[in-house]
DNA sequence: GAGTGGTCTAGACCACACA
DNA sequence: GTGTGGTCTAGACCACTCT
């Protein structure tokens, strides 16, 4: 896959913060020196610093420099748009999915709403619990509009919705509006979920737009209060 | 105050969007005819136009424009860094603050881990709950370096300690690390909020970082559950 | 074919850090 | 005075969309 130079340039230098190549608190070569070391212009490895900085690998200091922070301290980052595969596979734990429901519904006004669509348009209903060391601690319930999601089956839930429609399907998933609340727990949650007493949850609403800013999900997933962790890293 | 080109052209931008010159769903102008209007190079208004799509003015979309996005409906956003004054005053209600403690301590070894410094680093400690519609909902613990901040009073507390510290000290503050977790009540919460039978509080807790990336604060921001919410816009 | 945004170049000037 | 990052310029080529 052919990448563009400041992502190149990028992608080196994560590798070599990773391991430990260039070491926390200590600064990056200087703007000049990665011009003449990558044989690039100045704005090039200027984006390529930028696209570190917004990530979080380093913190650009005036006329001093580039310096690496400690990664270690900003991990787990929910941040952005995550799966729960994706989550998952960095907790390097037991997980497990079930899918409860998986149907083609008309959307009612809330949902026309949240999807700003209107009442004929076909959405595709999916419930599915997650279970992490066999307890079942979050519900996710999606809604996609088919006319980006055109077949839906009970296999693709099971794995990840997100790998198939980016994958597969070569949906561009742009942007979200994420919102967390909490709400009291519902008959579904206490159908679905390993509640263990606690009557209230932690809900992230999510509006999820394509690449051209139109929207094509909504999504609630539901939290067990005493397991729910979000964490960002947030440039002022 | 003296700005750069690419602000002063993002601001005139959000200022065009916001009083409705330009509309949502409809095109900026191309980047070739905004060089023309700003007499500038191209680099430079793609510099205003990526800082407009960070904050989710507007979606960048290849070879067609730069549409722009519905503000309406990302609002709220306590994302990045926020102040409770800040957050106050956009929803205009009627808010107030007690200060209930405001000392000097040593840290104990959370503390110092949490601001990485010694035993013998001296912390102002504030303590308050804040009230919105005469319920105190929320109760900010923080924990500030004396090494950056000499002098705080009870007045200052009182006010926008954020204001004090950026306005009168100069303190630059650059990113946080932000995690959101639901903690039981603790004394303190039952003590100082309007608890209203919940035995749950959904606490905030920020590690926040000067421009140098030297840890400064430590935040934990307790929140009555059901008053609770957090929105982001989240690029991919 | 005209227009668009994405990338890249090879310079330039500036104000401030540091020694 | 040297080195640094922040800003800006005036071009260029590309791949694609739209008409």
């Amino acid at each position: 896959m052919k990448q563009n130079k400041y992502k190149l340039i990028y992608e080196e230098i994560v590798e070599k913060i990773k391991t430990g190549i260039y070491l926390p608190k200590t600064k990056l070569p200087s703007e000049h020196e990665l011009v003449a070391h990558y044989e690039t212009s100045r704005e090039t490895v200027r984006k390529a610093l930028n696209l570190l900085s917004q990530h979080g690998y380093i913190q650009k200091i005036h006329r001093k420099g580039s310096i690496v922070l400690d990664i270690q301290k900003f991990d787990f980052p929910i941040s952005g748009l995550v799966s729960f595969k994706e989550i998952a596979s960095k907790m390097n734990k037991d997980t497990d999915t079930v899918v409860h429901e998986l149907s083609l519904i008309k959307p009612d006004e809330f949902l026309q709403g949240q999807l700003s669509v209107g009442k004929d348009e076909k959405v595709w209903k999916v419930v599915r619990s997650r279970k992490i060391e066999n307890e079942a601690i979050i519900l996710d319930i999606d809604y996609f509009l088919k006319r980006y999601v055109p077949l839906l089956t009970k296999e693709i839930c099971q794995g990840s919705i997100y790998e198939y429609l980016e994958g597969e399907l070569g949906l561009d998933i742009s942007f979200a509006k994420k919102e967390i609340v909490v709400e009291k727990c519902n008959q579904f949650d206490k159908e679905f979920l390993d509640i263990d007493g606690y009557d209230h949850v932690v809900v992230v609403k999510n509006n999820v737009y394509l690449d051209h800013a139109n929207i094509f999900q909504y999504t609630e997933s539901r939290h067990r209060m005493d397991k729910f962790r979000f964490v960002d890293f947030a440039r002022r």
